[in-house]
DNA sequence: TTAGGGTTAG
């Protein structure tokens, strides 16, 4: 122990002297021509028949990223050990050869070698990686054989394929019956809840890990901070951010994107901006993050501006990048902004943009009423590229422009690709509506009754006191139903004194003529900004997440409430957040 | 003649 020790300090750690050849390896590292030149040195030299100078020239090559070049050496091995297979399986695992991990697990176990705890960790986590469950039930079936299922790592790695799958109970299962659970496995645990889309569940999780005093890590912040994110919780969000700032930690990349990410998704884009400008570090992530926010929350010159910021101190925009910033250009009106962008992708970056650079593309063009120059896009995109989400934005733009001809076109070609959407037979309805076309909106509403196609139900959700409450059209579910209908009523009132006026197109045919004030006046966003009005202080900002995106009446109904209320409030909706203030919105009316 | 695992950000 102390001979050990002594040797670390003089910085001599290892135990036997290292061999020429080897050092080389060392030396070339994890490039390939290096590598191959060490290699050729080797086989001159005589020296590549040992085995480990192999194994370590095999692990470096996978580490290089040259996963062909690895497998050819490998073949040439005549007898393969346990230490490569070993070696290898962890090298491909660890850098994203996920189905070379099999292949070289299949091939150890045709080599009769048995795997070890170590194996299997690896090989759980490439199936996690190929989202191949089944597969990765059979690996978790033979690591039970082989006496593995005890083994605390190896739990681990299932709780994380389990959640990462998608079959959380499976993860639970295996999760709950760990006698010690690390905090990798409660971060498994948590993140798997997050990403798959039950955020509060993730934060129960937390909590259950809190209460039994296991400290988190930054790892666990970070999928913390992304449920909040989901949930649009700010009031949770800021005291987990709380809580990173007492613990301690360090905020890495990783950490502090998830912060800019998580105020920026609740709507408080200058405490994004605060976390982004405290970063002493930044990668493309960090800078797309805080772009992103900008344009999500309508301030989308700011965002190309730091856009411009990033490019200039030299950091390398992505694809993901490009999405963010043409979505600003998309919602601001910054048409010559985005062209810019979309032509620089290719030309400066050799992207290719995909279907989401051709939805903001077109979104763009058709917002600004460019609505030839739009569809002449599409018509020159291929069949694949023209993906139903591009020819969605176009109908989009028909609908706002009211262009009713070029609308139906679009319409029915959706209608004839995704006859399953219900999304756009309301839209094809509401165009039909807008012409007058009563006969073709009741034509429609048979169309998708008769494919029994119901329309996604609505909901907003408000944060208060760290507890979500949830509200649906007409819903009266919630203990304080006939306050928040009755406060709603007078609210209304107030605001057509104030000069609102409701505008019944926006619910169309999705319920019966009778039913439509009464469907219009109980939208969810009213009922959770009621609900939030009647359990906050005056002058406390109202923050509403909606599932769906707003219609228009509801739109100009908050308008007037910020008015007659004198309230700030903040709605988030499928796409992007409206800031209402005074009468106005942050979007200026263009969503 | 050789190391070591499972979790995280746009």
């Amino acid at each position: 122990m102390e001979a050990k020790q002594l040797r670390h300090d003089l910085g001599v750690a290892g135990s036997a002297p290292k061999s020429p050849a080897y050092l080389a390896l060392l030396r070339a590292g994890s490039r390939i021509k290096p590598l191959q030149q060490v290699h050729a040195h080797l086989v001159v030299s005589g020296s590549h028949r040992s085995r480990a100078l192999l194994t370590k020239l095999l692990t470096l090559a996978c580490e290089a990223g040259s996963i062909l070049y690895t497998h050819r050496l490998f073949l040439s091995v005549p007898i393969p050990d346990a230490f490569l297979f070993n070696s290898l399986i962890k090298a491909s695992s660890k850098f994203g050869f996920p189905q070379y991990t099999v292949f070289f697990y299949h091939s150890m176990l045709a080599f009769c070698i048995p795997p070890s705890s170590y194996t299997f960790t690896s090989v759980i986590k490439s199936c996690a990686d190929l989202s191949d469950l089944r597969l990765g039930r059979g690996v978790h079936s033979h690591a039970l054989v082989c006496g593995y299922g005890a083994d605390s790592f190896v739990q681990a790695a299932l709780v994380s394929l389990y959640s990462k799958s998608g079959d959380l109970g499976a993860a639970w299962k295996m999760f709950d019956k760990m006698p010690d659970r690390s905090v990798v496995a409660w971060n498994s645990m948590i993140s798997g809840y997050e990403q798959n889309g039950l955020s509060k569940e993730a934060i129960v999780v937390f909590d259950q890990m809190r209460e039994l005093g296991v400290e988190p890590d930054s790892t666990t912040f970070v999928s913390v901070l992304a449920a909040c994110s989901q949930l649009g919780a700010l009031g949770l969000g800021c005291s987990v951010h709380r809580d990173v700032i007492n613990s301690g930690l360090h905020v890495n990349v990783a950490l502090g994107s998830s912060l800019i990410n998580m105020y920026a998704r609740c709507g408080n884009v200058s405490k994004a901006r605060e976390v982004f400008d405290s970063m002493k570090e930044r990668n493309v992530i960090a800078w797309t993050a805080m772009i992103s926010g900008y344009a999500t929350n309508g301030y989308g010159t700011q965002a190309v501006e730091l856009f411009r910021e990033m490019k200039a101190r030299g950091s390398v925009p992505n694809t993901i990048t490009f999405v963010a910033v043409l979505a600003a250009c998309a919602h601001a009106g910054l048409v010559p902004e985005g062209r810019e962008a979309f032509a620089s992708m290719r030309q400066d970056y050799g992207l290719v943009p995909s279907v989401e650079h051709h939805v903001c593309l077109v979104d763009m063009l058709g917002r600004a009423g460019l609505l030839n120059e739009a569809y002449q896009l599409i018509k020159e995109l291929g069949a694949e590229e023209a993906a139903p989400a591009v020819w969605t934005a176009m109908l989009g733009a028909c609908k706002m422009h009211k262009n009713f001809d070029l609308g139906v076109i679009v319409a029915e070609h959706l209608l004839e690709v995704e006859p399953e959407n219900p999304g756009h037979y309301v839209m094809l309805s509401n165009i039909y509506a807008l012409a007058g076309r009563m006969d073709r909106v009741e034509m429609i509403r048979n169309m998708m009754m008769g494919r029994s196609l119901r329309k996604r139900v609505g909901y907003s959700t408000i944060d208060l006191n760290h507890r979500t409450y949830l509200f649906s059209m007409g819903d009266k579910s919630h203990p304080e139903t006939s306050e928040v209908y009755q406060h709603l009523d007078e609210l209304m009132s107030r605001c057509r004194e104030a000069g609102y006026a409701p505008a019944p197109e926006s619910v169309m045919h999705e319920v019966e003529e009778e039913e439509r004030e009464y469907a219009l006046r109980y939208h969810s966003e009213k009922l959770a900004i009621t609900f939030g009005l009647l359990k906050t202080k005056d002058g406390v900002s109202i923050r509403i997440v909606k599932n769906l995106r707003m219609c228009e009446d509801c739109h100009e109904a908050i308008k007037f409430i910020s008015i007659v209320t004198k309230r700030e409030i903040i709605v988030r909706d499928k796409l992007r957040f409206h800031h209402f203030k005074d009468g106005s919105c942050s979007c200026m009316d263009y969503w």
